[in-house]
DNA sequence: TGGCTTTATTGAACGAGGTTTAATCTTGCT
DNA sequence: AGCAAGATTAAACCTCGTTCAATAAAGCCA
């Protein structure tokens, strides 16, 4: 058939990485290929090609959608108003509740691989960093001595320290044995570690 | 092309699996395909499918494996003689050294997904939890008033957080700026969690 | 109106990968 | 020597990402 217009380029962008999600959500991202994105908005995988460099740039686009999404979230529990342990408990919680709710969505985000070649794109490197920096922000609340530099990096390591328990939970790989939820083990480490980056200097 | 039977079922898988090792090492876990397994120890595929009932269980062998040479790993780096936060260090680094310089197999480990429908074999979990453990011994000597649940709860979520940061590093998906090094953040995580599970109760 | 250009869209094709299977070759046993 | 059993393969199937020539619709101009 031929041109028939009926959605713009950017339209059709939008649709496929909306059916994409869809896809993901339902049916695992291993699930995702670019013939069944294609058949669900009525067209063919080909012009998907005119719209995407290649299927990694439709995944990179739902993938940043979902770190924004996933900000979002984060950003509204970071804004209770509350003491600095709570809200940063507050964020903890909407990160894991965010990713056990969305769990396809949020492995896809950090499991999906590029190949060697192409770099992380910088737009999902911002996400990352921009969620990262609303633990640094609540961090400095704690440290009001310490280095910008140095609140960042105990923001990192603690938020990274999230993640690890959030993925290997979610991947089955911890047994998080009897009835330890994902929550009490991240709730462990963040009160440890607070206790402890608050405490520095007097041992 | 007939029963050449120059090797035995479990030659052959041994063989298949270093030869998986070497292409994994070499060229990077997207690169390891059947056929060039078979081929690189003078078979076809479908043998391969004799003594594996898919790639995912030759896969599985191999990570396997992975994960008993870093657990070798880190046992050895736990049993030196030192204080028990130094003895926690050591086993930081030789995670991470492990991880930094097997990266791919290490990766491999742990960003390969088996089909939703096949749970983890658990082989693997046993080795993580065995992993896990080696903290636990070590944790055991600062929280002598706790439960071993407890004891085994904090060692899990501190691995775990260990493991964050480094597979957020290795995948990119932190920048850690400057010279942070993986290293550093890990030290800081520890550091500050053994200090803050060393002064529980008195705060 | 009719033709011409442009371009959106497709269907088919390619090559690679996992997996299966029918055919074939070896070897050991009788 | 011949046969049964098993090892091994080549080829085929299916799915997937990706490409491309062919086609058909839309706009434009005379």
């Amino acid at each position: 058939m031929g041109r028939r217009s009926d959605h713009s380029r950017d339209e059709i962008r939008t649709m496929a990485v909306h059916a994409a999600r869809l896809i993901v959500e339902n049916e695992g991202y291993s699930e995702l290929t670019a013939r069944k994105v294609a058949a669900a908005i009525g067209y063919t995988a080909g012009t998907l090609y005119l719209v995407f460099e290649n299927l990694d740039e439709l995944i990179m686009t739902l993938n940043e959608e979902t770190l924004a999404e996933l900000r979002e979230n984060v950003l509204d529990a970071s804004s209770i108003s509350a003491s600095t342990g709570q809200r940063i408990n507050a964020m903890v919680r909407a990160y894991l509740d965010f990713a056990l709710s969305n769990s396809q969505r949020w492995r896809f985000v950090f499991e999906h691989r590029l190949p060697d070649s192409q770099p992380l794109p910088e737009s999902i490197k911002q996400h990352t960093r921009a969620l990262f920096n609303l633990v640094t922000v609540a961090l400095k609340e704690i440290g009001t001595a310490d280095s910008d530099q140095d609140i960042a990096e105990a923001a990192t390591a603690l938020w990274s320290g999230v993640h690890g328990i959030c993925i290997l939970a979610l991947t089955g790989k911890i047994t998080v044995g009897g009835q330890v939820s994902v929550h009490s083990l991240a709730d462990l480490l963040v009160d440890n570690f607070l206790r402890g980056f608050a405490s520095r200097g007097s041992s």
